[in-house]
DNA sequence: GACGAAAGTGACCGATCGTGCTCTTTCGCT
DNA sequence: AGCGAAAGAGCACGATCGGTCACTTTCGTC
C-alpha cells in the first residue's frame, strides 16, 4: 500500500496549510479534494470521517513541529544552546516553513483552548511534554539547577515572545518582529542564567 | 427605533460569544437566532448580509476593549500607573468578561491575521491607534522619554505576556497564568524605567 | 500475465448554509 | 385611537456541507 501513503500524506499535507490560514474548522472536504487532486469520495478511502482527518492533521503538524523545532537541538549541549536552537527554529518554521499562515501550532491552540474534545486533548498533551523538555533546559541553564517556578516563568515568557511574534509579523505587518522577539529572548536567557539563587 | 437597537445589542452580543468560542466564522445566523430568540429571517432586519453581521461583532468587542482596558486607565497619570492598569484590565477583561473564551481581540487577530479582507483591516486599523496609545505611555516612563525602538520593544513584551497568559491559561489549563503574566510585566516595567539611556 | 486488493470516481442522500420573499404583528408618534 | 413604519415570522430557493454506495481503474504480487 505505498502509493495510499503518499496519497494520505498529500490530503493532511493540503488540509494543514489551508487549516493554518482559515482554522481547521473552515477546512472543507471539497476544498481538500479539489487542491489535491482528488474527488471528495475519494478522501474517504484515507479517512472514516471529517473529525478522523481533523485528528490526523493535528498529529501531523505535531509531529513536524517536534522534527523542525526541538529534535535538531538535541544534538547541542544542554542548557543556552539548545533553548537558543529552539527557539530560533521554532521563528523560522513559522516563518518559513508556513511562510503564507505562520506558525500552524499557535492557530491550533488558540482554535481549540475553548472547545473539549480529542483535538484539544491531543493538543494539551503533545504541547505538555514539549514544555516539560524546555523545562529542563532551563534549569540546565545554572548549576545548582534552577528552581522549577523560575524555570516555569521562563518558559512562559519564551512562549509568550514566540506568540507576540506571530502578532508583530501577521497581523501587525511588523517586518522587524523576529528581530524584536530574539532581542528579548537573548534578555531573557541572560536575566535567567544570572539571577540570584 | 429604540426596540431595534436593543435586539441588535443582543445579536451582537450572542454572536460575539459564540465567535470569541469556536471562532467567528463558525458562528451560524442559525445559532445565534436561535441564541437570542429569534428567527433567522428576522436578524436581516438588523443586518444586510452575514458579512455586515461579522463586522458589527468585531467593531462591537473593539468597543468593548477599548471602554474596559484603555478608557479606565486615563483617569491615572501616565506613564507606569497607566502602563499597569492596562495590563491588568486587558488581564481580567479575559478571565471575567469572557470567562469561558478568553479574550475576544486575541481570538480575532489570530483568525483573521492571514486572511486580507475588511475584518483584518478593521482590527489593524484599531489595534494599531491603541498600541500607539500604549507606546506613549512607555516612552512618559521616564524623563527625558525613552526612544521610540525602546517603547516599541516593551510593548512588544507586554502584548506577548498578554498572549502567553491566554495560552497558559486557557490551553494549558494553568490557573496560576495570572500571577505568572503580571511578574513578568512589572518586571518589564523595572527593566524598562530604569534601564540606561 | 492473471488476480485480488487497494485506490479512486460519480451519482446521490439528508441536513444545513446564507438569503430573498411575502405576510403579520408590534411599536412610536400625532 | 389610529396610522405608518419598524420588527419579526414563515416559507422557499439554490448552494454546499459531510457522508454512502455501487462501480471502475490501478497497483502489487505470485
Amino acid at each position: 500500500m505505498r502509493k495510499g501513503d503518499a496519497t494520505r500524506a498529500r490530503i493532511i499535507e493540503a488540509a494543514a496549510r489551508q487549516a493554518a490560514i482559515r482554522g481547521l474548522a473552515a477546512v472543507s472536504l471539497n476544498d481538500v479534494a479539489e487542491d489535491v487532486g482528488l474527488s471528495k469520495s475519494g478522501l474517504f478511502k484515507h479517512f472514516t470521517s471529517k473529525d478522523d482527518m481533523h485528528i490526523a492533521v493535528v498529529e501531523a503538524v505535531l509531529d513536524r513541529f517536534r522534527d523542525f523545532v526541538r529534535t535538531p537541538a538535541q544534538a547541542l549541549p544542554p542548557g543556552r544552546p539548545r533553548l537558543e536552537a529552539i527557539f530560533d527554529n521554532w521563528l523560522r518554521w513559522g516563518e518559513n516553513e508556513w511562510a503564507d499562515s505562520g506558525c500552524p501550532v499557535n492557530q491550533l491552540s488558540i482554535e481549540f483552548d475553548d472547545q473539549p474534545g480529542p483535538v484539544r486533548d491531543l493538543l494539551r498533551a503533545r504541547l505538555g511534554t514539549f514544555r516539560d523538555a524546555v523545562l529542563a533546559e532551563f534549569q540546565a541553564l545554572r548549576d545548582p539547577p534552577l528552581a522549577k517556578a523560575e524555570a516555569q516563568a521562563a518558559y512562559f515568557q519564551m512562549k509568550s515572545f514566540i506568540f507576540g511574534h506571530s502578532d508583530a509579523r501577521r497581523m501587525m505587518g511588523d517586518t522587524d518582529a523576529a528581530r524584536t522577539a530574539r532581542a528579548a529572548f537573548q534578555a531573557l536567557l541572560d536575566r535567567t542564567a544570572k539571577a540570584a539563587a
